[in-house]
DNA sequence: CCTCTTCCCGAAAGCGCTTTCGGTAATTTG
DNA sequence: CAAATTACCGAAAGCGCTTTCGGGAAGAGG
């Protein structure tokens, strides 16, 4: 491979004329950086990053924080996607993403220190706990952060627009003539959560629907699991909604999967209607319908915001609110009277 | 922040004394140490990375390399579980993962050249794809290397037991009184489909059954849409198969849409058995009975393998194979007469 | 009391690259 | 043809850290 140092040795010119011919300087004539370029291909040349960095203070590399919390990690097709698309997007303009771990060689620190230790140009948050004391230190330091699926006053946020979409459900279910209509809904301390319930008390509002008592059950975490617990609370109720909204598509499963041993038909006996759309709703039964976010375009909001933050030397405070929209599919049914 | 000029000034000590402290070096008295670890901690000290990888040649860094051929990225449940275990695995040892773009700066490299570029300590190829030249020459390089589901001689590679995995699913359905089996298959130049197709054949010659015309399906890249084609191959024979042994669980999805399709139950009608077990399939209809690939296991082994060969000065080739099983569900039922 | 260890510490070189600044040679201008 | 530009190149400092090596001070041994 060889340094800066082998090539000017090669062509006889000085270490600054070679790092100049590299990096398109001007004040190299044309004669002596196509020598220069030569010699490098000659010798697969190749710059070393870290030096660089060092004398540049620019790593060229974005941080890259996930939610350990509920143990998904990079499993989360939702947050897969969206890390994808922001990978591509940032991958174009010439960024490395780094998966930071927390333990620098035994002793362990925190994401931020460890951000600063390996000098990133910016960071993106992927992760729905806002209370998480890591997050919370991420978001204020001065480094150019970006973050996803959460709100925030003091920096660049994208996220879908979670109450127009919990409000498309509810019209959705309403117009198909439910009245009944419950939510089983994530957690509040998720923002995505608490979002998707306030749409869901805005639009039965709205319609001068009552929420009946015990119709907007909290299900944690949206796990499959949780949205079977929770479908198996509302089954118990005496007055039973005819149809549910689901604030997220895991937790449709086991709501289906609970109607489903109850005896009971989606959609026929009960609408059930998920939000994500990931992709395995397409292949359960009922195909589900559901609230499709779009997490190609998340991801590349958030990469848009993040490198607009790190050209720009101040801090800006962006939001941006994707829209989402209504997927039809085969897990909602008129009401029969 | 600060650097150890800083810590020197502030402590009166050179930075020599400062860099060692810091590393544990024996010979500094605890009472200087002690200063000077204090003298970090107020001033929030942390070493910079890169200057760091500059002296010593060491980056603490693993480049990961994922197959973008089939557009699937980080976004498949498989690869992904693989790439959690390995992050977990590696992370404990203090390493960090980077996703390099292929472009540095424009001017677009190789792979290779961006993880020389970035001096990585080590690589991993998580991608199916033998023929991609890129990986070919990242097998060559001399840089630690690890492969994943896909075997080679001249570098350490894991993957699961395929062969086994397709005995086992062949040996299951014939258990079931089944005689007329099929196989879907995935692409011959990925080797976990040769390696299924190898293991399908290999048992159906050991029960001493012949596979008949038209049973061999080459159904491409694993995805649903190919799987549920093959199947409708399959239902055009005039002897149709009894059961189907599908290489890979995305597929066997489409495999069974296309036999509800037909007008035929799964598994009255012919039994299903998939491949990896991935999450979806416990939730489709019929849940799917599949052989289980154990990413957990294939992740850490990686990590083992690599880490191993990054202390070892030398090229290790060493071959792990890890054990499947099956999992039993509800797609297969023993053959009516 | 002198010599030999042992214990601490720092000077300096080096890792590979960028960038400022100044200087010489070539070119243009009037 | 003298003066003023312009074009091209290199010395040197700096980015933040590690590591070798040598030397002084203190303690141990005779």
């Amino acid at each position: 491979m060889g340094t800066i140092y082998d090539l000017a040795k090669k062509t006889g010119f000085s270490i600054t004329t070679v790092s100049k011919a590299l990096n398109n300087y001007k004040d190299v004539s044309d004669k002596t950086r196509a020598k220069i370029l030569q010699a490098a291909a000659e010798m697969d040349y190749l710059p070393n990053a870290h030096a660089q960095s060092l004398s540049t203070k620019k790593s060229w590399a974005i941080g890259v924080m996930f939610s350990e919390a509920n143990e998904v990690g990079m499993k989360h097709p939702f947050f897969n996607g969206i890390i994808e698309s922001f990978r591509h997007a940032t991958e174009e303009q010439g960024y490395d993403l780094i998966f930071a771990s927390r333990n620098l060689r035994n002793r362990d620190m925190s994401y931020l220190e460890h951000f600063k230790h390996r000098a990133v140009d910016g960071i993106v948050v992927i992760c729905s706990d806002r209370m998480d004391e890591q997050v919370q230190e991420l978001m204020r330091s001065d480094i150019p952060i970006v973050v996803v699926d959460m709100d925030s006053a003091n920096c660049s946020v994208v996220y879908s627009d979670n109450v127009e979409g919990a409000r498309l459900a509810v019209n959705y279910l309403y117009e198909l003539g439910h009245q009944k209509i419950a939510h089983i809904a994530g957690d509040e301390t998720i923002d995505a959560g608490a979002a998707r319930i306030k749409g869901y008390e805005l639009a039965m509002q709205e319609l001068n629907l009552s929420i009946q008592p015990g119709y907007l059950v909290n299900a944690g975490f949206f796990s499959v699991e949780e949205g079977k617990q929770a479908m198996e609370r509302l089954l118990e109720l005496d007055d039973r909604p005819t149809a549910v909204f689901v604030a997220g598509d895991q937790m449709a499963i086991g709501v289906i999967e609970a109607i489903h041993e109850h005896g009971l038909h989606v959609p026929n006996d009960i609408s059930v209607i998920g939000y994500d759309d990931i992709d395995m709703i397409q292949y359960i039964t009922p195909k589900l319908t559901t609230i499709r976010q779009d997490t190609d375009e998340i991801g590349e909001a958030a990469a848009e915001l993040l490198l607009e933050q790190m050209t720009a030397k101040e801090r800006l405070t962006e939001r941006r609110v994707i829209p989402v929209r209504l997927v039809e599919r085969a897990s909602c049914a008129p009401l029969e009277q």
